[in-house]
DNA sequence: CTCCTTATCAGTAATAATTCCTATTACTAT
DNA sequence: ATAGTAATAGGAATTATTACTGATAAGGAG
């Protein structure tokens, strides 16, 4: 994999946030830097940083996918209320039942949804 | 909520099958039995069986959101290789952590992904 | 340093998934 | 029956993502 300018600052912008982005997000911060950079671009690097296991993606109720820079194992918590996205630390799990079934579990995604501290307020 | 000959037909479907489906399968079964509903119907009627806690969505890395008439929590498992979604009992957790911080979770959704039993072959 | 190969790029068109809009129809309670 | 509300079909519009094409630039070989 090519190290270009365009691969760099994707990754380097995702890398300085401890936050979630979608590609349009991802975009716009990165046309800052490279202004005429193309959202193609965005999404194909997005597509192979994420394959290389650079970052990693996070699916929620929402249409668009997030992209995440820190790539230590985590669960996400998505408030129904605010949108906002936030990280927790994983709890303990095996995968067992699934493994000795015969089934090879590479990753695990697991998503809560709720309403945030600040939004019970 | 009124329960229209569609939205009957869009649950009776989803309950019938232990399967997982997007809103165009649902669409194309459905016509079988009543052959002008229309998509959006489809969509709006999933939507609100949704919100009525009556089926679950499973959202995974392909684009599409997956409809699902079994209700009771579980884990779904992801097959990179045929794409096909399988059930799994969920393992213990309690989210302890997280409702600690001041967070209510209302619900989870745990994929994992990986390759299934018949694709190791 | 220069050349060469090839991945990657910008720009744009196309596709896929979902939502929105409008006129029409169905149900409910007067 | 009639009015009022909610839901529908059909299609247009929107959003997110992917694919295509000729031009550019990264990285290795000489």
């Amino acid at each position: 994999m090519r190290l270009t300018h365009q691969r760099e600052q994707i990754l380097a912008f995702l890398r300085s946030k401890r936050a979630h982005f979608n590609a349009v997000e991802i975009y716009d911060a990165v046309r800052e830097v490279i202004p005429n950079i193309s959202l193609g671009t965005v999404y194909r690097n997005l597509g192979k940083l994420v394959e290389d296991g650079e970052i990693i993606t996070v699916e929620t109720e929402n249409r668009s996918i997030y992209y995440d820079g820190y790539i230590i194992p985590h669960t996400h918590f998505v408030c129904k209320k605010c949108n906002e996205i936030y990280d927790f630390e994983d709890e303990p799990h095996s995968f067992k039942s699934v493994s000795d079934k015969g089934f090879d579990v590479d990753k695990h995604r697991t998503v809560l949804y709720g309403t945030c501290k600040n939004c019970k307020k």
